[in-house]
DNA sequence: GTCTATATCTCGATAGAC
DNA sequence: GTCTATCGAGATATAGAC
């Protein structure tokens, strides 16, 4: 598996700035964020920050190039073409859910840039695609290709998609709100996912299945 | 249809204050909110911001109040019991796309909020349902019902519950990425939002439906 | 590479004229 | 109620010793 945090060509010290750094992004937004509380994370002091990443601005992009080609590759690690569509969804479900809840600060990072109008965005999209030329199409066409086979009844496929990824993302970026108004998710959060998982490919399978 | 953004005892200057308070935090956060910003967005100076409320931490406790009272009341007012359940659902799903369509900044603060972890989530959630006692459990209790008349096969219904706000409410979030990946979004969202209701009801009501 | 001290600036908040 | 000017805290960033 890929690393989790940060780039693999970092040095020990520019890892803990940078997996600092996305946790305090992520927790506080672009601006919200501040160099004393990324340094008391990292457990450096302020100057060490300017030393490896020249301002915040540069921190900050660094942090989110790199978040969005992780989840341009998200798409990419978790599927994995099975015999049937119903496995594949299954297995994809499975791999996204872990994806996410193993990269919660890099998820709410992308969440954060989106509701600030996502202006960055659209250029390191573009480069990851470039990089790793991974876009998340390959899902689209997952979907194409079991509505032509029959194994699904017709439906958009972006928006299939977009259901997918909604159900199995937004409950980490609601988690607060989730906790309060369903105490056993505040109890075991990670057995409330497991569950999640097996009421998405439930629903959502059912929901694609052809007519009978 | 109850007011769209400031509570109604508001001079026309708080209102004003008060709009421009909620785009700009929905936008860059409850710190990354610069006072300056909300300023210009009021189009007044910063001293009328600090005359009418007395400072930042009160304005936005004063926006973020109101906005939690608005989600609260929007299950309610989405959900209107129909003779089926499937026109329950689709009536709601309509209702509460168009309800966050229409409150973007403030489903915007609510995620916000839960991103920063939701510390102020839960005093204000408690006081909203005191205040105009309409938790979201009533949702929950509608899936129960169906399930228990046997219009809908047996599933956890916090569950169904969640699967339906994610699915109306994240593609809202994640705009701009929807956007950048699917270029018919972009060219006209208005009827991007129209298609995902079709979609997410065809979806989620076969999904729900019984086994034949 | 690491740390202390400090320069520079931005931001929240207030004073006080009108 | 409205505006200008400004204070003081806290933030980013740098200088320079070690």
């Amino acid at each position: 598996m890929a690393d989790l945090s940060a780039p693999s060509e970092y040095s020990d010290t520019e890892r803990t700035i940078f997996d600092a750094a996305l946790q305090v992004f992520a927790r506080e937004g672009r601006n919200g964020a501040r160099m004393q509380g990324i340094a008391d994370a990292a457990d450096i002091n302020k100057a060490m920050l300017h030393y490896y990443f020249r301002d915040k601005r540069t921190l900050y992009e660094n942090v989110f190039a790199y978040t969005v080609r992780q989840f341009m590759a998200s798409f990419d690690i978790s599927l994995t073409e099975a015999p049937t569509f119903a496995e594949t969804l299954r297995v994809f479900i499975d791999g996204y859910v872990d994806f996410v809840r193993t990269h919660d600060a890099a998820m709410r990072l992308m969440v954060q840039e989106n509701l600030a109008g996502g202006t960055l965005l659209g250029e390191h999209m573009r480069e990851a695609t470039k990089t790793d030329r991974t876009p998340p199409s390959i899902l689209v066409n997952t979907i194409e290709d079991a509505v032509e086979a029959g194994e699904i009844r017709p439906v958009d496929p972006h928006h299939a998609v977009l259901t997918v990824i909604s159900t199995c993302l937004y409950f980490f970026v609601a988690r607060p709100t989730v906790q309060i108004l369903h105490p056993p998710a505040e109890r075991d959060w990670d057995a409330f996912v497991e569950e999640r998982k097996d009421h998405l490919f439930d629903l959502i399978y059912r929901g694609l299945a052809p007519r009978d």
